[in-house]
DNA sequence: TGTACATCAGTGAACGCGCGTTCACTGATGTAC
DNA sequence: TGTACATCAGTGAACGCGCGTTCACTGATGTAC
C-alpha cells in the first residue's frame, strides 16, 4: 500500500497521542502495543516501523503529555483578565474534571513514582520537557528573579500533582471534592495572593 | 515439617513485610510472588497458604505500611520538645533520607497512581488504613476543630507526597535537594508556623 | 509404651496466559529503462 | 508508452519469557486407640 508523503509521520503522531493517554490512563505496564496498535486500528507488527521499542514510545509520550499539558495551562492562564494568571491555572489543575480524566491530565501526577524505574532514554526525555514546561509555567509565579520562580513552580506543581493523586486514590467522592477544594484554596493563597 | 504454634503468623507477617518494601519499591507489578518468596528463603508454591492472591497481599501490605509510616512519624514529632511537632513531622517526610528509601517510606508517594486501578479489597484496605492514619497525625495540625483538622492534614500529606514522588524523579542531586528544601521551608511556613 | 493415622507449612513441576519483539510476507505505487 | 523492479507501511504467525495460580507430594509431629 502506498500513501500520501506525510502519512507515516501521521501515524507516528496518532500512536504518541494514543500512548500518551494510554500510559497516563494506565501506567507504563498496564497497556500493551498490540492493545494500542488496535485502539488505531493497526496491528502490533508495524509498531517497530515507527519505535525502537515500548521504551521509546513511552519517553515520546511522555514528553508530549508534558506539553500538551503545559499548553492548557497557559492557555487557562490566557482567559479573562492577565492579573489572575496563576489563579486560574490552579483552579484548573485542581478542577474535579482534571482529577476524573488521568488520561488527558497531569502525567507527572500520573506516573511520577514509576519514573525512577524507567530507562535513561526515557528519563533524558522527561527532563527536558519538564525544563521546557517549568521554563513556560514559571512567569507565571511570584518571587523575586528567575530563580525563585522556578523554586516556587517546582513546590507548587509538585505539591498539586500529589494532591490530584491522592484525590483520585480516595473513592469518596464527597472527600475527594472536599481534599480539591482545600487544596486549591491553600495553594492560591499561598502563591496567588503574593502576585 | 512441624513449627512451634505462631511459626505460621510469623511467616504471615515476614511475607507482609518483605512485600510492603518491595510494592513501595517497584510498584505492584515490579515484584513477582516467587520473587518475593525467595526473598524470605521460601518457594513460591507455600505462598497461597497464607494470602487468597496476590491482590489480598498486596492491600496488607499496603495497609502496614501506612501504619508503620504513621508510627514513625509520630515517633519524630515525640522526639524533643512538644511545640514543634509538627515541623519535625514535616522534617521527617522531606527529608533527602526518606527520598532515598521509597521501599520503607510512604506507600502514599510510592504507590498513589496506581490505586484507582486496584481491587476493591485493597481500595478498601487502604481506605481504612488512611482514616487511620489521619487520626493519629491530625492532632499535631493546626485549625479549629477536628475537621479544619482533618482538611489541613489531607492537604499537607497529599502536598508532600507529591513533592517526595516528583523529587525521586529528578535525577540531579542538587535540583532535587534544592526542592526537598524550598518545599519544607513552604510548608513548615503555612502549616507549622501557625500552630 | 507402641502403632496407625491425620495435619499442614512448605516444595517444585506444570499450566495457561499475556506480552514484547521478530520476521517473512503483502501489495499498491514510484522509478529506471 | 510499457515493463520489470524497488520501496516500505502495515500484516499476522511465531517465539521466548515471565508470572499468577494450581496441585500432588513431602515429612516431621501430634493424636487416637
Amino acid at each position: 500500500v502506498r500513501y500520501p508523503p506525510d502519512h507515516k509521520e501521521q501515524t507516528r503522531e496518532r500512536i504518541i497521542g494514543a500512548a500518551s493517554r494510554s500510559f497516563r490512563r494506565s501506567g507504563g505496564e498496564g497497556i500493551g502495543i498490540a492493545e494500542l496498535m488496535k485502539d488505531l486500528q493497526l496491528t502490533h507488527g508495524g509498531f517497530y516501523r515507527h519505535f525502537e521499542n515500548k521504551e521509546h514510545l513511552f519517553a515520546e509520550a511522555l514528553a508530549a503529555s508534558l506539553e500538551e499539558m503545559g499548553t492548557m495551562l497557559e492557555r487557562a492562564a490566557a482567559a479573562g483578565d492577565r492579573a489572575h494568571g496563576l489563579t486560574r491555572i490552579i483552579d484548573t489543575y485542581l478542577s474535579p474534571a482534571h482529577c476524573a480524566n488521568p488520561a488527558e491530565g497531569c502525567p507527572v501526577a500520573a506516573l511520577a513514582p514509576e519514573l525512577p524505574r524507567h530507562s535513561a532514554t526515557v528519563k533524558k526525555a522527561y527532563h527536558r520537557a519538564l525544563q521546557s514546561y517549568a521554563a513556560r509555567l514559571s512567569r507565571f509565579m511570584p518571587g523575586e528573579g528567575a530563580a525563585e520562580k522556578r523554586r516556587n513552580f517546582h513546590v507548587l506543581f509538585a505539591g498539586m500533582a500529589g494532591t490530584l493523586a491522592m484525590a483520585r486514590s480516595i473513592d469518596d467522592e464527597t472527600a475527594r471534592r472536599q481534599l480539591l477544594r482545600s487544596a486549591k484554596e491553600f495553594y492560591t493563597a499561598a502563591f496567588s495572593g503574593r502576585c
